[in-house]
DNA sequence: ACTCTCAACTTATTCGGACAAGTGGACGAG
DNA sequence: CTCGTCCACTTGTCCGAATAAGTTGAGAGT
């Protein structure tokens, strides 16, 4: 029952841990193809797989002719903090649970989940902490249909998290996420919550299914002196 | 002296067009490979790896055994907007910018740039409009080894924005860009200039060049009842 | 009606061979 | 010294063959 990754994937993990030892720094010239294929007991094809994936990934740079060059660990979208999906993920304590019910659906809340103005929905509020401070205020919006049979309505923490929960629970998979930003002042209550009336980060997801449905919306009120956002992408 | 793409690139071609016009929806079943072979007149290994690299670009998914599958147009990072490239990128109107000289860099810039504080950089700030409305105040800062010998530091708009300029006098080439958005109260100056004295997004950016360096930091104040910033991004 | 087997179909991987095309350096001729 | 040619090296593309492995549906047997 032993499971061995395929050859072009070993080659590329190979690679990789080399790269990232330092073995292979940026700048380097990568061994030529035929060297791989005599070091490492492959045919060429495989290699020249390996590298190609490896250049598709960001991982090193391929020049007809001349080489294949190292880039390095290649930045990622990934690595950027996802304020939303951190909240999906992220357990509750013991008194973090705000509010937990069914409530009518704001009109902004309603159309980002595809359903009538105050048609009944799950709401899940909450207050976030970092070091004792109240960080954020966090709302889950869900439709009906995906938390009926969940905890979501219920006051009681959920310790693994939402995005867990509904999982285990209904078997809902989170494909994307669509995030929108914007910078406004708190309202009353949040201002109460929050301890602060200064400018927030808004930040209001869509996270969808497989087949693009939402399956829920979660608002966040992030106060502008506690949180900075940080983003890398490529410039072609 | 024609040039005709790569076979696979070819089929790549043929199947994204079709799935663009809907004659392969999301959901449907690709035509296996034998029959692309068939169709396409080309090897078999030719259409694999066209089928995987649509498949890592997000267009399909293959499932072993059961055959290829539409997904769509992929979302994409590159979708989102990215107001500090736009900046980069937008030809400056007649009467956009404010300032263009050089001053003592700030502690906060020179940190970014990787120049100690107070040394001279050339700065230059505009005012960006939507509709005769000033939408964002605009700020990029320029060491002075790359801008040098550039039009940055005089008032004449560039009329094909500053990313393309420094391109064509100094061959500088955009690597990756490091974006840092908070929420804030405009400065004094800032809500003068802006109208309006609400929460601002603020946006700091650094571009970097292929070897990791600082060409330049833009930094943007953007009203947050006029902007809003969306992403799309994938979770696993 | 249900279950199991097999055949036809599908994708997944690997290999080797061949030709195309680009790069860089060495060597020889002018 | 400069320039052109050639050679050794490099990646880029394409093909066919083979084996492995997964899926599905039909047919036969219980």
């Amino acid at each position: 029952m032993d499971f061995a990754p395929p050859k072009y994937a070993q080659v590329m993990r190979t690679i990789q841990d080399r790269i990232e030892s330092g073995e292979y720094a940026p700048g380097d010239m990568l061994p030529s193809e035929t060297q791989l294929v005599r070091e490492l007991g492959v045919g060429r094809t495989t290699v020249v797989r390996a590298l190609q994936t490896l250049a598709m990934q960001g991982w090193i740079e391929r020049e007809h002719g001349r080489g294949s060059f190292v880039k390095g660990r290649p930045q990622s979208a990934a690595d950027r903090v996802r304020p939303s999906l951190t909240t999906a993920e992220h357990g509750e304590s013991p008194d973090a649970v705000l509010e937990a019910g069914r409530v009518p659906a704001p009109r902004h809340i309603a159309r980002l989940l595809g359903v009538a103005e105050k048609t009944p929905v799950v709401v899940r509020k909450r207050l976030a902490r970092q070091a004792d401070v109240i960080s954020a205020v966090e709302t889950v919006w869900v439709p009906l249909e995906h938390a009926l049979g969940t905890d979501l309505d219920k006051p009681e923490p959920l310790r693994r998290g939402i995005r867990q929960h509904l999982q285990a629970v209904k078997h809902l998979r989170f494909d994307h996420i669509t995030e929108r930003i914007n910078a406004r002042p708190p309202t009353e209550e949040e201002a109460e919550l929050l301890g602060s009336s200064g400018p927030l980060l808004g930040v209001l997801a869509t996270v969808h299914d497989p087949a693009g449905n939402a399956l829920m919306v979660i608002s966040l009120a992030l106060p502008g002196s506690l949180h900075e956002l940080e983003d890398v992408f490529k410039v072609s």
